[in-house]
RNA sequence: CGGGGUGUAGCGCAGAUGGUAGCGUGCUACGUUCGGGACGUAGAGGUCGCAGGUUCAAAUCCUGUCACCCCGACCA
């Protein structure tokens, strides 16, 4: 069994800390709420940023770098965004350091005081809308259809690495349009992208919905997002497409020559998503093993472990695999490692989360085979070495379905239909997950429930019928469900 | 910011009534092992969070301070 995991059943939080602990994802960092991403989760956000910037690409995006920093006064232009991110900014007041004249190291140098005070970016409207107002003159500049990596900082005051962090990083795609139909359009394409990247490379179902009032973005008109949930229960919104109307354009004075020759103030979309998404990821498929990864975003999908060492004839078997599942474009290691005895290492790969493992001996040679363990179900099977990148490509193939439905499965079981507050308050007790029920529409009611159980309405989901209903508070007309849980 | 807790070796911890620091794990070397987290032997590693104070003597007592963790309010 794992060493020093603690079991999800006896304390998931712990779980998860031990999970990004021991795959060596991450450390904790001297700075309270950042995190140190090591190579190994490192090389896994590479994947989802490689897939997701490759997505964005095709459907006509490029990529630009904004500033880190942005003049303070810039947060306030747009009302509902400064009361937003103002609680949670990081500002630079000073741009020098001395030596303490008291001998206590250094300090900062009161006479270098910046004129205007910085705010390290939450987020990047602001300074993306200041320079799209020298950028856009004319409808003939439009659309512009922008993307950026970046790092992002937002001062929370409670946070778990990967799922909450200080610092973070993402992608945020800022786009200018010169109608409303053409910018929600691109709002929905890219709820569309990041739908289908979660659930084809991350195996991660998704709810893709509509954002209540009083969860969506500040600034945005309308705020869509997609939603999943966590082996305990919990939900984790996990990318968002933020339609924001003219209210940018409006605050950074933002207006174009449409066709008809008339001025007129340009529409905008936002979206991102994070680091975060490796958090969902591992809550999403992990056991008390360790790591379970996508094949497709592993970032090696097969180890080959010679057993019981890496003597001479099992590498140059190895090496003719290797060859084979290369040609397949399959990630393979060799571990050549010969310190370790075979079951250390068998844990160690469980560990990390590598999908498959290659068991590699002289017994199996004698029998022409190989012993194929896979991750996500703990299986070995004896696998002739005649057709091995066959068997194993279509293995990865398997894996990567196999955890995609199994999650899919989980979230059918974890997802309630209710009628009633009793049904509603035991469910969300007693079993937890996502909670379909009538609601009222308006934010009080809303809030109310929030005060209650804890529980807020994740999404409206894009694809929920209609139904008349009464909402489980107030007992109002309803007209379609809305999806409720405990969220991260 | 409210309520609770913890700071001692890389990590996890022990050190009653004060006497100058230890266990597990990990690390290094050598040997025996090796098909599911091996074992033996020998080593390296700590200004006990920080600053004062009491004392012949402080990890231990006192004062202050800082940091971190957990529970709430806020959040991708």
């Amino acid at each position: 069994m794992a060493k020093e995991i603690t079991s999800r059943a006896d304390d998931y939080s712990q779980w998860y800390l031990d999970i990004v602990r021991k795959a060596r994802l991450a450390d904790n960092s001297p700075v309270r709420g950042c995190m140190v991403i090591k190579p190994h989760g490192f090389a896994i956000w590479e994947k989802m940023r490689d897939s997701l910037d490759a997505m964005f690409k095709e459907t006509g995006h490029v990529n630009a770098y904004f500033p880190l920093f942005i003049p303070k006064s810039f947060l306030s232009k747009e009302a509902s965004h400064v009361e937003g991110f103002a609680k949670e900014c990081a500002v630079v007041t000073h741009y020098r350091l001395k030596n303490d004249p008291n001998g206590g190291g250094v300090i900062v140098d009161p006479e270098a005081k910046l004129e205007e005070e910085l705010i390290v970016r939450p987020t990047s409207e602001t300074i993306i809308w200041h320079t799209y107002k020298d950028w856009i003159k004319s409808y003939r500049d439009l659309p512009i259809l922008i993307n950026q990596w970046a790092n992002v900082v937002r001062w929370e005051m409670r946070t778990r690495p990967f799922l909450r962090t200080t610092e973070f990083l993402w992608q945020e795609g800022h786009t200018a349009h010169a109608t409303a139909e053409e910018a929600m359009a691109e709002t929905r394409l890219i709820l569309d992208i990041y739908a289908r990247f979660a659930e084809e490379y991350m195996a991660m179902p998704v709810i893709k919905g509509v954002k209540t009032a009083n969860e969506r973005f500040a600034g945005a008109d309308d705020t869509f997002c997609i939603e999943a949930l966590m082996q305990d229960g919990k939900a984790l919104q996990a990318g968002t497409s933020h339609f924001l109307g003219q209210n940018f354009a409006k605050a950074f004075d933002v207006l174009f020559l449409n066709k008809e020759n008339q001025q007129e103030h340009v529409w905008a979309s936002s979206w991102g998503v994070s680091t975060r998404l490796v958090g969902g990821l591992i809550m999403t498929h992990s056991d008390d093993d360790g790591l379970v990864l996508p094949p497709k975003l592993a970032p090696v999908q097969v180890v080959i472990v010679p057993i019981p060492k890496p003597f001479p004839e099992l590498l140059s078997e190895a090496d003719k695999i290797v060859a084979q599942l290369r040609a397949k474009g399959i990630s393979v290691k060799v571990d050549t490692d010969d310190q370790n005895r075979p079951g250390f290492k068998f844990a160690e790969y469980e560990m990390i989360g590598v999908p498959v493992r290659i068991g590699l001996g002289q017994r199996d040679l004698d029998a022409g085979q190989v012993e194929v363990a896979r991750r996500d179900t703990k299986e070995k099977t004896s696998v002739p070495l005649e057709g091995i990148a066959e068997y194993v490509d279509q293995l990865l193939r398997d894996i990567q379905d196999n955890l995609f439905n199994r999650a899919k499965a989980h979230r059918t079981e974890y997802t309630t239909a209710v009628d009633t507050w009793d049904d509603f308050v035991s469910v969300l007790e007693n079993k937890g997950g996502f909670i379909s029920a009538h609601w009222d529409g308006t934010s009080e009611t809303e809030l109310k429930i929030k005060e209650m159980t804890k529980a807020t309405i994740r999404c409206i989901p894009l694809d929920a019928p209609e139904e008349q209903g009464a909402c489980i508070l107030t007992g109002k007309p309803s007209s379609q469900r809305v999806l409720f849980a405990k969220a991260y």
